[in-house]
RNA sequence: GGAGGGGUGGCUGAGUGGUCGAAAGCGACGGUUUUGAAAACCGUUGUAGGGGAAACCCUACCGGGGGUUCGAAUCCCUCCCCCUCCGCCA
């Protein structure tokens, strides 16, 4: 959410964000709104201040035992004249409110303008795509022959978009988490968390998700609760409503989750394999900053999410975002690409954004200065990674000749020692 | 899920219709004193919105929402959360 404020001051500057986001926040709507209530607000405030003032005048005459009564009436019409206003400007609150949920936040000075196509721009990038003599084969193969994934009963049990990991696919995958972690908490200093999957409404408009991606949001009817997109969303949440001391900044969380998404409208999309599913898991870095700080901590997060990747050994590139291409919340995004041969592409396995005050002021979250004064602070997230794309880029980068793959060494420790998957015997 | 008890400022906690944004204590900050520190003493100490050039003024907020009343932290309704006991359960 934006500073209603800053929206009254800059108007062109929010208009110029919503046009090159692709947004629809009406921006002239929410000016007149915000007008008319400071018209009701100035007008009740006034009519409050009288009642007030009188009530109080009241209370001291019937302690003495004087009649009150033309007093006692004539406030009575200014209450119902209040109430009138009330309603009124609880009607515009709630509008206002609402229109504010939908605009977008600002992209950050030297975000490219325009499509994700012509205005992406590559960074940097690490690592050699892998040479092959034939092209590799796609990882549903691999994973299907090495007996990791199975496909089919995973879509029995829950339907397409669900994995069901068997044998040394779940293990790793489970190594993938416990390495990622690992690395997280001991290399890179985050505080470990393992938050809830399931979040009220509150949090999900917190951090950006409602209201305009509910459709994509599984959700829990009988309680209004939604199974979380990201650990993103409970994490960040840890603070809403709350005033942290400067002290306490920057506060750095990593936390592994499922994700749940339910890719509404991309059907026909990467419909084979893992590259895009419902329920997949992530192991997520949260940072809480200060303002001033928050483009430094940016730097330092993509960072901390390149060295998985480096430590993998696996070939990736540096994306920052056009303004097309960053979400609606976001000032400024990188996001992390691996190279999968078996499907020819670059693969999204990480995002790292800064928020700024975005997140902070629809969830409420801020902090104390050492001069006691109050601010919001800036949220950043990363993943750190999306385990599914990273199963993918291992198993088509790392496959043998002999049909095995071989296994990142920093793995093995959490494969039980293994350095290869192998075909099962007999198979 | 049932029964009972609670939710008040950074914390503890008083307040059951009127001058209460809220006693008191603790903590924190500033000052006096001290070689320095502690102690003692004095003072300050919530958040947000609106108005104003500013000093400052007004409004709202005692878990959330609604109601009664001239007036609500206080009474009523409702929802949420916490505690105790019972039930159920991985």
């Amino acid at each position: 959410m934006l500073d209603l404020a800053f929206i009254r001051e800059n108007p062109e500057v929010v208009k110029a964000a919503v046009v090159n986001k692709r947004e629809k926040a009406d921006v002239d709507a929410i000016l007149a709104a915000d007008e008319r209530r400071r018209a009701l607000l100035k007008e009740v405030e006034a009519l409050r201040a009288e009642r007030n003032e009188v009530s109080k005048r009241i209370g001291i005459m019937k302690k003495k035992g004087e009649a009150a009564g033309d007093l006692v009436i004539s406030m009575r019409q200014v209450g119902e004249r209040v109430k009138e206003i009330e309603t009124d400007l609880s009607a515009i609150d709630a509008q206002l409110g609402e229109m504010l949920l939908w605009v977008p936040n600002i992209p950050a000075c030297d975000v490219p303008v325009g499509d994700e196509e012509h205005h992406n721009e590559v960074v940097r990038s690490w690592g050699e795509k892998g040479k092959f003599a034939e092209r590799p084969a796609p990882h549903w193969e691999v994973a299907e022959r090495l007996g990791l994934v199975d496909f089919a009963r995973g879509s029995k049990i829950s339907g397409a978009g669900f994995m069901l990991y068997m044998g040394l696919g779940a293990r790793l995958e489970r190594s993938l988490i416990n390495f990622m972690m690992d690395y997280h908490s001991e290399k890179h200093g985050y505080k470990e968390v393992l938050p809830p999957y399931l979040v009220t409404r509150d949090c999900m408009v917190g951090t950006g998700q409602l209201p305009k991606l509910e459709e994509d949001m599984y959700h829990v009817g009988s309680d209004d609760l939604f199974m979380i997109p990201t650990a993103e969303v409970p994490v960040t949440n840890i603070f809403r409503e709350e005033i942290l001391s400067a002290f306490d900044l920057p506060v750095k969380m990593t936390a592994y989750s499922g994700c749940f998404r339910r890719e509404a409208g991309s059907y026909g999309k990467d419909t084979r394999g893992l590259v895009r599913v419902h329920q997949f898991d992530k192991v997520e870095m949260v940072k809480i900053v200060a303002e001033e700080k928050s483009y430094e901590e940016l730097e330092s997060l993509l960072r901390d999410a390149e060295d998985i990747l480096q430590a993998l050994g696996l070939c990736y590139r540096v994306i920052k975002l056009s303004t097309e291409g960053l979400s609606f919340a976001a000032a400024k995004c990188y996001d992390l690409e691996v190279w999968a041969p078996g499907v020819e592409r670059w693969l999204e396995v990480s995002s790292c954004s800064n928020f700024e005050s975005f997140q902070a002021r629809r969830a409420n979250i801020r902090y104390r200065d050492a001069d006691g004064k109050v601010h919001f602070v800036h949220t950043l997230n990363g993943s750190g990674l999306a385990m599914p794309r990273i199963v993918v880029a291992i198993l088509e980068n790392f496959q043998n000749a002999d049909g095995s793959v071989t296994i990142p060494e920093v793995l093995r420790g959490y494969m039980g020692g293994i350095s290869k998957i192998e075909a099962p015997k007999g198979a």
